[in-house]
DNA sequence: GTCTATAGGCCGATAGAC
DNA sequence: GTCTATCGGCCTATAGAC
């Protein structure tokens, strides 16, 4: 009993200094990443910090783990929606999921097992969009080599980065243009049809 | 004589003082840039980083406008390049002259006079790239609403900053195949010829 | 324009008690 | 697992002499 209430408390701590760091990151960027700071924003002391994740560098790639594991299932439900390319466009440009994006790419400048990391997560992420993409291109009858899935999907990537990358410093100049353009070439790859098929 | 001496000196400390400060950007990230190590990068007493910039903000706001000035410069020259599609394709994908973006865009969301002007900067060299994309698409005789010169410099950005990421992280799983896509399209649009034009 | 000196502050990380 | 106490270090920025 007590052991499991021991457990419980662990978790539940590591999970609020995550929660602490994200949101620092978020509002103030990685430099201002403390664990004077993390522990203040979670409510606690700043050497619970070094307690349940040794050094910084530790602490920023346990938060990276944590939030690609929710993209990867976010990627994962995909493999059976009925429109899958239009939710993969979704996903790729939501502008939540990519809000840390630009600190961790900075962290991993100069951060080995972080920028490793990610280069996982990327190679692996990339792995199934192609899947999820050869799919839809099979039930749309497109040829694969028209479209390459593993082409459409760093195009996907970079024109979502590049949307939410300037959206993120308040520029919109040719957002809405892009957009139509985009989402006419998805749907002429993938028409839109209703989440339960219809006979005929 | 005299004075001209003192400003000269002025304008070299201020130059060593950028250059060191984009060494240690490159090198370690924004964060390990103070204004200590900046001095002894440049082989200075670090009091003259505030004599010359002020805060640290001004100095990363300063190194930030010269770069972005000769990026600009870069751009200008293609407006009387003979193929500036493909020359404008170089230059996204360039992966020194994106080295420090991630830097940027992390320290902008925090730093909002640095956010500002990376947006103007955003704004001032999308609109040069499309006046090169419109040369480019008229010569060519490539209807403007086919590929819109708007759309097409910004999906030009977005696909070059997804390959000059990953390259940085070093994924380079789907380049080679997604650099002969492009440059296919670019070719369509813009077929090869020499540099001087032949008669014909 | 560059120097010395210094104020005032936050940092990562560890040791040892409970 | 969380506490108190603490070491040693780097930071921004300014004041005032030259």
């Amino acid at each position: 009993m007590k052991a499991v209430r021991k457990v419980d408390d662990k978790n539940k701590t590591r999970e609020a200094i995550l929660n602490a760091t994200e949101t620092i990151m978020r509002e103030d960027g990685y430099a201002a990443v403390s664990s004077r700071r993390v522990a203040a924003e979670a409510g606690l002391k700043s050497q619970l910090v070094h307690y349940h994740f040794g050094t910084m560098d530790e602490l920023f790639l346990a938060l990276f783990q944590r939030a690609d594991a929710q993209n990867f299932d976010r990627h994962m439900q995909l493999m059976t929606a009925p429109n899958p390319l239009c939710e993969l466009w979704k996903l790729n440009t939501d502008r939540k999921g990519m809000g840390l994006i630009f600190e961790f790419m900075a962290l991993a400048n100069h951060r080995e097992a972080l920028r490793k990391e990610i280069a996982r997560a990327n190679v692996r992420t990339r792995s199934l969009q192609i899947s999820i993409l050869k799919r839809a291109l099979d039930e749309s009858g497109v040829p694969l080599d028209k479209f390459p899935p593993n082409v459409l999907s760093l195009l996907m990537a970079g024109a979502a980065l590049e949307l939410v990358t300037e959206a993120s410093i308040g520029v919109h100049d040719a957002h809405s243009d892009t957009l139509k353009f985009v989402e006419n070439l998805l749907q002429s790859i993938e028409p839109i049809h209703a989440t339960t098929k219809t006979v005929g």
